[in-house]
DNA sequence: CTGAATCCGCGAAGATACTG
DNA sequence: CAGTATCTTCGCGGATTCAG
């Protein structure tokens, strides 16, 4: 959980990886995407990012969380309930995040592969 | 070398994904985005690129290569020389990252750090 | 100058099992 | 349901050396 206290020590700081240790990652970028459609339940999101075990999707949250691009909701509940959204921040985000998508898109049907999202 | 091919086999095709597998990474980010103000020689980059190691270097440029984003040209002189720049498709890819950078630059200065690019 | 080749440590990511 | 805990594995990336 000190990771992000380790690169902003290390390297210099520059804007576009300031961005990429925000939105990079091998899980970020589809976790945003799909949070970007509305507001997602933890196994919701589990089930959506294909291949993501509890272990990363908790880790992953909990760092857009901190660095404010993705707000959690608790209810207390039996069974619990744990909401996730994305923050005015992590809003701003999604622009990008779609045209990137779509730039893939593109690419993959190019490259004649199948794509699901 | 065989990383992409890896990956492609096991998880599921997602343009999201697709996309940061060609982009993300550590320095992919930063090299798009000084090859998108022209034409770079190998060791410029080096320089501009600070904390990258020759190797490193090397391999990322190597990956968007044969990616289809990057265009590596060899001239055949004493001392050898090679240039590298954007293709049409790295080129698609430079309103995201100028995009993404500002977006970080933004949120730095919130943050009261420095920013040099 | 522009790389290639090799070795290797360490942290990230995966698997699995367990808990409130 | 929503996570934790623990263990292991793996490959990124650094250091170094060598080549054309």
């Amino acid at each position: 959980m000190e990771k992000r206290e380790k690169i902003n020590h290390r390297d210099t700081v520059c804007a576009v990886d300031y961005a990429f240790q925000r939105i990079g990652g091998k899980h970020k970028g589809r976790l945003i995407y799909h949070l970007s459609k509305g507001t997602l339940r933890y196994g919701e999101l589990g089930r959506r990012i294909t291949g993501i075990t509890p272990k990363m999707l908790t880790q992953v949250l909990r760092e857009l969380e901190e660095d404010g691009l993705v707000k959690r909701h608790v209810y207390l509940e039996v069974p619990p309930r744990v909401e996730y959204s994305l923050t005015p921040s992590g809003m701003e985000l999604v622009p990008f995040i779609v045209l990137l998508a779509d730039w893939g898109r593109a690419k993959m049907n190019k490259e004649g592969l199948a794509c699901e999202n």
